[in-house]
DNA sequence: GATAGGTACTTGCGTGTGCAACGAACCATA
DNA sequence: TATGGTTCGTTGCACACGCAAGTACCTATC
């Protein structure tokens, strides 16, 4: 504990951050709305869509959206019941369950895509230019870094 | 719409942001735990604690929080059970309740805010050094202003 | 090949949240 | 002073989520 409190700066800059990673995300979910998604569904749909064979085993899924594995039950409930996903049990593993994109999935993710990244781009990318962006991969790349290694000394 | 798609480095740089804030968030809520406390909880304390007469409106106290009326409500019901808070009535508008602060609830976040500042010093502020700090600052703010601007342009 | 331990997913339960509806109180205008 | 519109807070309801327990299955060891 090397200082009690924050400087003006540090306040001011991490005050700003809370502030606004809410409203940020607030945004990008409004923008999403129109085509009857969540941003949780959404990323589903990128997940799938980018993986082998359109589909992904259930606990791997689970971990690239951070959620757990009940969240990840449920939400693919809603997107199965929506025609997006179906479920496929494994021949190999029979615990196992993918998680398959149909082409109606397919279609919704492609559909709400241009919204989505139009998006980001309108909320995020272009205010801060290419140099801003560039420095908020970096500061939160290192913030992981920091995240992942505190983590390790702790096991 | 300008480009479809996000470039290769606009997608690093957008997904480190999203993966890493769910983390960092959880990392700061885990620190917090100690004292059972979550990071809504100590948000109240520390508004209360820094307000006027260690008091607010719950309209005014559940905007500052980016919460709901209901939600707010909820909240405190919760706080005022453990007696860190108590609901006063305004003698000069009587719709409106204030969230008074109690010693008990400023003992209690004045022993958790070492930990909390410890946690953000940790996880944020010390990785990113004074100028990663400033930057984080730069970009938020950069970001607010036009989630703002778009707002009222929408209105 | 039996048994112990681990893994994958689901289900029950509790919690925190927002939205909509409501009652109470305020305020502006006639 | 009556009235219509607005604001403040709470409550009913629905929903998304995590944790813990349970079930089915796999794997390593004897």
């Amino acid at each position: 504990m090397t200082t009690k409190w924050l400087s003006q700066a540090e306040q001011a800059s991490w005050r700003n951050y809370i502030l606004t990673a809410h409203d940020l995300a607030a945004a990008l979910e409004a923008d999403l709305a129109v085509h009857d998604l969540t941003m949780g569904d959404y990323e589903v749909l990128v997940w799938l869509s980018e993986a082998e064979d359109n589909r992904m085993r259930m606990c791997d899924l689970a971990q690239s959206l951070q959620l757990s594995p009940s969240g990840l039950t449920r939400r693919l409930d809603g997107m199965v019941k929506a025609g997006w996903v179906e479920r496929a049990s494994c021949a190999q593993d029979r615990r196992v369950m993918y998680a398959h994109l149909t082409t109606t999935g397919r279609a919704k993710m492609e559909a709400a895509a241009p919204t989505h990244v139009d998006s980001v781009r309108r909320h995020v990318l272009d205010p801060l230019g290419a140099e801003g962006v560039a420095q908020l991969g970096e500061i939160f790349g290192r913030i992981r870094e920091h995240l992942l290694e505190l983590e390790l000394t702790r096991v």
